[in-house]
DNA sequence: ACTCTAACCTATTCACCTG
DNA sequence: CAGGTGAATAGGTTAGAGT
């Protein structure tokens, strides 16, 4: 263990607590024979006779203990030192173990919403024909000449699987859990032609079993490129979308192009709510080219940015920070296109703007009662028929699924490559920056080197599960970064950035990937570089005033005011990191 | 700037349980 | 006995507080 005194600590704390009210607590460490709960255990016994540590024999958690600790899991799945410590009074477990129960049971959690893997989709796919290899690459071969293309063939070393496809699965493997799974994920799916399930090509059930040669290649390249590196990320992107953004849909433009458009989440106000609402936005962006150029970008043709009131009607401030703020356009096609750091800070609400906390109260503060049901409801809205439900569903239904010899957090990676399924934290190369380090990056960089800098703005861009913790709502709506949050690198980065570069940014980069990320919005380089204008394509259209083209105009003169010093040291950084300034 | 602490994470190991 | 499950460990990161 890296950090030696926590345990002690603990220890220390529960021991007092034990000495205290809780008479049932036990310290297996301590006391390896002892046996006080043994009346009230109720699971198998053989389990219990002995608490040996480590190596020895292990107990299990009693069905009462369990039991509560699963209603406290319910209600608050990381529970501060307080609320642990509550917990322990009520249960024969000591602190230290009621610790390791949750951190076992949110990791249980995770691995049952884990999305479905590449694997699992082609396994479902085959209906089982198949066995499911453990080799990514036989997998991606497999589905590549399914589809008479080789979409996942790109480095990312991650399936591009579209939407459809899943819909698919889910409609191959359980109609009923696929209705829910489409109300539940997708609201308006229905009504929206652009879906691809409702495309002809893919739309007839009887289509999945057909060669996927039928299927338009633009269409699956589109949505390829669209869905990049999300894969089995699915599933968490349709669950955040609920909560946190929004899911995408194609739909295919005047131009008879593709193109992604955004439809709210089930719990989000009607598009009048939206439009009443919306910010003026610029016309122009500053974009990041593939080249790493700094380019100004027309947003004509392309549906502007919506940032929704903070209405009681939607979800409060959190949620919409991410589905305002962190919408990421679905620019997929032509180009990279980033948008200006203000484009996404601005767009902050006021509240809930940035900064880490773990501070559990601010987020109390924030989402008080009323808002915590919506919430509440929201989740379990979600969670009945929810797309983590289906796959749970299918997991747990489907023998192809998680194959045996696959260990249940192993990475896809392949064994052999032990070191890099170690180092697959910072394996971002499912990710756009990824491909757009790469693309100027020697191959033989090591992910801490190539990622180095970058990463923070996707933090930015896509607080993830784990961050959610630690954004906390900003008491005087400051757009500003909090004074504990880290800066992002401008610049060489310190020393002591350099120790813990990596960070948890790029952890989350090899997670579910977010609708936000730019990875789902990214093309691959497959699709050329853009020779035309790039386009974003934002949330949803709406012409802005010339007042934020002024605005931009200064930005880029560098005729900043003070408060927006930050953006652009921002972006002077991220650019002069696309230029090889790695150091 | 640096260190320390506490919290979290992922990955892994391994005892226990079950079919 | 193989495989699944859960408890526990190891190693890593971050945030925040203290020096």
């Amino acid at each position: 263990m890296s950090n030696a005194s926590p345990t002690p600590s603990l220890d220390v704390s529960s021991e007092q607590h034990a000495a205290g009210s809780s008479p049932s607590h036990r310290d297996s460490s301590a006391l390896p024979q002892s046996l006080p709960q043994l009346d009230d255990t109720l699971t198998s016994g053989s389990a219990l006779d002995g608490e040996k540590h480590p190596k020895g024999k292990r107990k299990r958690t009693a069905a009462k203990d369990k039991m509560l600790l699963e209603e406290a899991y319910k209600s608050n799945p990381k529970p501060d030192k307080q609320a642990r410590l509550e917990i322990v009074d009520r249960v024969s477990l000591n602190e230290k173990e009621v610790q390791i129960w949750f951190q076992n049971r949110r990791q249980n959690d995770r691995r049952k919403s884990r999305p479905l893997t590449p694997e699992e989709l082609a396994a479902l796919r085959y209906g089982g024909m198949h066995n499911v290899s453990s080799d990514p690459i036989t997998c991606r071969s497999a589905i590549a000449d399914n589809d008479g293309s080789c979409p996942a063939a790109d480095p990312t070393g991650l399936q591009l699987v579209d939407r459809a496809e899943v819909s698919l699965l889910f409609n191959h493997t359980s109609p009923e859990h696929s209705q829910s799974f489409t109300d539940a994920a997708t609201p308006r799916v229905g009504s929206q032609e652009s879906t691809t399930q409702a495309r002809p090509e893919t739309t007839p059930p009887q289509s999945q079993e057909a060669p996927s040669s039928q299927r338009s290649q633009e269409g699956l390249e589109a949505m390829a490129h669209s869905f990049s590196s999300s894969v089995g990320y699915l599933a968490n992107r349709w669950n955040l979308g609920g909560s946190f953004s929004t899911p995408s849909t194609l739909v295919r433009g005047g131009d008879d192009s593709l193109k992604l458009e955004r439809f709210p989440p089930s719990s989000c106000s009607s598009d009048t709510t939206y439009d009443a609402n919306k910010k003026s936005q610029s016309n122009v962006r500053l974009s990041l080219s593939l080249e790493g150029k700094a380019e100004l970008v027309s947003n004509q043709n392309s549906p502007t940015r919506s940032v929704p009131p903070r209405s009681s009607s939607t979800l409060p401030g959190l949620p919409q920070l991410r589905r305002g703020g962190l919408q990421r356009s679905h620019s997929a096609l032509p180009s990279i296109t980033l948008p200006p750091i203000s484009a996404l800070t601005s767009s902050l609400p006021p509240r809930l703007v940035r900064g880490r906390s773990r501070d559990v109260h601010a987020w109390e503060s924030c989402a008080d009662s009323e808002r915590r049901d919506e919430l509440t409801a929201q989740a379990e809205n979600e969670s009945n028929g929810s797309a983590i439900a289906a796959i749970s569903l299918l997991r747990s239904s489907s023998g192809i699924l998680q194959p045996s010899t696959t260990k249940r957090n192993a990475p896809v990676s392949k064994p052999q490559q032990a070191h890099q399924a170690k180092k697959a934290k910072f394996g971002r190369t499912n990710s756009t920056y990824a491909r757009l380090e790469n693309v100027g990056a020697e191959p033989e960089k090591s992910p801490r080197e190539n990622l180095s800098g970058k990463v923070k703005v996707a933090m930015l861009v896509t607080p993830t599960d784990s961050d959610k913790e630690n954004w906390s709502p900003d008491e005087d709506g400051n757009p500003h970064d909090s004074p504990r949050r880290r800066p992002l690198p401008v610049g060489p980065p310190s020393k002591s950035q350099n120790a813990r570069q990596p960070g948890r940014a790029l952890q989350e980069n090899k997670r579910p990937a977010l609708l936000g990320n730019r990875a789902n919005t990214a093309p691959s380089r497959s699709l050329g570089a853009s020779k035309g204008a790039i386009e974003i394509f934002e949330d949803s259209g709406k012409k802005v005033p010339a007042s934020r083209d002024d605005e931009v105009e200064r930005f880029m003169r560098g005729e900043v005011s003070p408060s927006k010093k930050g953006d652009m040291d921002c972006v002077a950084g991220l650019l002069s990191l696309s230029q090889g300034a790695w150091r």
